[in-house]
RNA sequence: AAGGUGAAGCGAUCUGUCGCGCAGCCAAAACUGUGAGGAAAGUCCGGACAGGACAGGGCACCCCGCUGCGGAAAGCGCAGAAGGGAGCAAUCUUUUGGAGGCCGUAACAGAGAAUAACCGCCAGAUAACAUUAUUUGGCAAGGGUGAAAACGCGGGGUAAGAGCCCACGACCAUCGGCAGCGAUGUCCUUGGGGUACGGCACCGGGGCCUGCAAAACCAAAUAUACCGGAAAGAAACGCCCCUGUGGUUGUUUCAAAGAGUUGCCCGCUCUUUUCCGGGGGGUAGGUCGCGAAGAUAAAUGACAGAUUUAAAAACAGAAACCGGCUUACGGCUUCACCUUUUAU
RNA sequence: GGUGGGUUCGUAUAACGGUUAGUACUCAGGAUUUUCAUUCCUGCAAUAGGAGUUCGAUUCUCCUACCCACUA
């Protein structure tokens, strides 16, 4: 694995469309870790997507959801190796009320990957 | 110097590493360029744009209503006029009006809330006979109530009183002069005397309805208007096994119904049922609307360093566009003005 | 994104701009009963927040907050 593609996250590594996201749900198991809340399907594909989501109900104003939604991406996108090679669909939602720094939300995110790559 | 009022403005900058959206070459990689706000917010107004409706005009309905200028328009901005309120002041804030016809309301209290007689004042008559009572009439000066009580004060006048009359004022309307583009102000002439609020009618101006999840283009699956072609059904008795409103089944019998075409028959056509092919509108989905930020689960971040700073910390993130309004906001800069104190 | 509607005791609801904001259930106290239930009496308890119009605002106007519905 080349360390310059393990850091980056380019558009086609983020799932899309409501039919995909629709069978991820419908399909996927489901977990939590610390402040997250994960979904997880494996996928045919060659590489993993994900998906992000921050609730309205716990941050009414726009600019915090965004927040925490580049920080999930910025953990995803800095631990991702640790996901091996069994490419996998993943939402990540925010469950909790208050905002978490980066280092929290990305040891979650380690733990959540550790655990999906057995 | 302290406090305050008004107006305008800023909303950190630079460098390096990793990373993201879009564009630039047909695709990928690499490279280059570019990438949130003063409010992007609330959705409170208006516009532009788009579709639908619509010959033209009127009524109804809705919105606005002091003046001038700006503006495409606006519950818009600037400057002003009149009245009220806050402040020592700078200044801030709020209301109306055009015309005055009709109607309604004014709780409680109070005699009375809009054709005012409870107490009271005065005159006449009767009973009674110094006085009082009853009754008829006149009177808005005094009382107290209330948010609001029928111009103020002085004099004349009268039975008692009253703008009833007079002088001086206040208010409303008005011919004329002067100032002003104008609202209006001021001087003068003449007239007036039941308040406040709301609605209707009248006058002037504006307004069709729906909204980018609008609209336009391409277009699966399913159902289907329409077109072309082909076929037809029912009953009885058997046969089979999965025993049912069963069947890629056999034999026999009758060859369907309605309408039209001449009264009848044949023939022909159409409808009712099934299959095949074509085909229109149109759904999912995609493209466009869409921009030198601009997507379609949605891009601006992370780390390190330097500068100003006590500390990079406030409110807050574009989903079609434009003009306003309103609301949120740490820290700070500039200008003008006011009050207080000190110094010259 | 766009368009509408709403917020009244703990709950469900009413109000012409005008008494101390009414009614039912709940809660508390008392009476009735041997006791409990039922019934009766009494009480506590609210106009989402802030401005304005008015003599006076739940009601009328504006701003803010929150909730619900419709629209692909």
């Amino acid at each position: 694995m080349l360390p310059e593609a393990a850091s980056t996250l380019p558009k086609k590594e983020r799932l899309n469309g409501k039919k995909d996201i629709s069978a991820l749900l419908a399909g996927g198991k489901w977990g939590s870790v610390g402040c997250l809340r994960y979904c997880s399907k494996p996928n045919a594909l060659e590489y993993s997507r994900i998906v992000v989501s921050v609730p309205k109900r716990l941050f009414k104003r726009a600019v915090k959801r965004n927040l925490l939604k580049r920080r999930m991406r910025e953990a995803y996108r800095t631990s991702k190796q640790l996901l091996g090679a069994c490419p996998q669909d993943i939402l990540f939602q925010y469950i909790s009320p208050e905002i978490a720094e980066l280092q929290e939300i990305r040891l979650s995110v380690e733990t959540i990957l550790k655990k999906l790559a057995k």
